[in-house]
DNA sequence: TATTTTAACGCAAATGTGTTGCGTTTTTAT
DNA sequence: ATAAAAACGCAACACATTTGCGTTAAAATA
């Protein structure tokens, strides 16, 4: 369990204003196994937050460098809490997604991780991602 | 350069019908080098055909085997001509997609085929794909 | 600590993509 | 030639995400 002062002490090291709704979120990144959409997001904190204030939060957590984008089955916003090794400048996610058809969650593998590839027939290749289409764990077992 | 009545030969084969404007569409996916975005087909169309139309028009097309959905650097619907091993009943797209950071544009790159992979850490795997993201050739020429 | 600056917040309205219902027209089958 | 089926156009809708703006809370400064 993080202490509230660390995620404070993150929060001054990225440059964040440390507000109520803020800490809680990342707190609810923290403790999530997996990457969170907007709307699991918007459940859980339910009418106390206005989804305007949700969106710009999740912007500004994502340009500090803290939480990062990943593919959703339906194509809408979802994030994941960064690797330590991320800072806002740089952010590195050279592992796989798996999209759940079942669930429709979205799963880091981060043991799944590929090598840079810096060309490919002319084109030039920043960074490349993979994402599996499947089923996860717990779905397979219902 | 397609004639007419081959395309008309294809339609019958996967049971499209062949109206005027869908034989247009299919000669502009024929025509185009890479993929195309909605708003692709919508400037090509301007306003002689309704929106509802092309969707409709490229959701019977992908249903029938003839196009493929693609990623989007913007996550909009986009689509490219299937290679002709594909059928209404079963599409193969093993192939990467380079999307170009500049231009947004979306390239099959057929040549980037990558093998089949069923299982992950317990995860079942149906099917896989790779993005790459970079620039394309005319990109980096600028 | 009091004050000022800065950014976050809430609310409402606006975007923009994609979908749906329905009456009309075109294509295909009989 | 006619009937059935599907495509079309138009308008309305659904929904995720964004934006403007006045208000409030946090950070910086005096």
């Amino acid at each position: 369990m993080i202490k509230k002062n660390k995620i404070e002490e993150i929060f001054s090291k990225y440059g964040l204003k440390k507000t109520t709704f803020r800490i809680e979120l990342y707190l609810l990144f923290y403790n999530s196994k997996n990457s969170l959409s907007v709307k699991h997001i918007t459940n859980e904190f339910s009418s106390s937050i206005d989804k305007a204030s949700i969106y710009r939060a999740l912007d500004s957590f994502e340009r500090s460098g803290l939480i990062h984008k990943v593919p959703d089955k339906d194509n809408l916003l979802r994030y994941s809490l960064c690797q330590s090794e991320c800072s806002p400048n740089a952010h590195s996610h050279d592992h796989a997604h798996l999209l759940c058809s079942k669930c429709n969650e979205t799963f880091c593998l981060n043991d799944f991780k590929f090598p840079s590839l810096k060309k490919h027939k002319g084109f030039v290749i920043d960074n490349y991602q993979i994402i599996l289409e499947g089923n996860c764990i717990s779905c397979q077992e219902k």
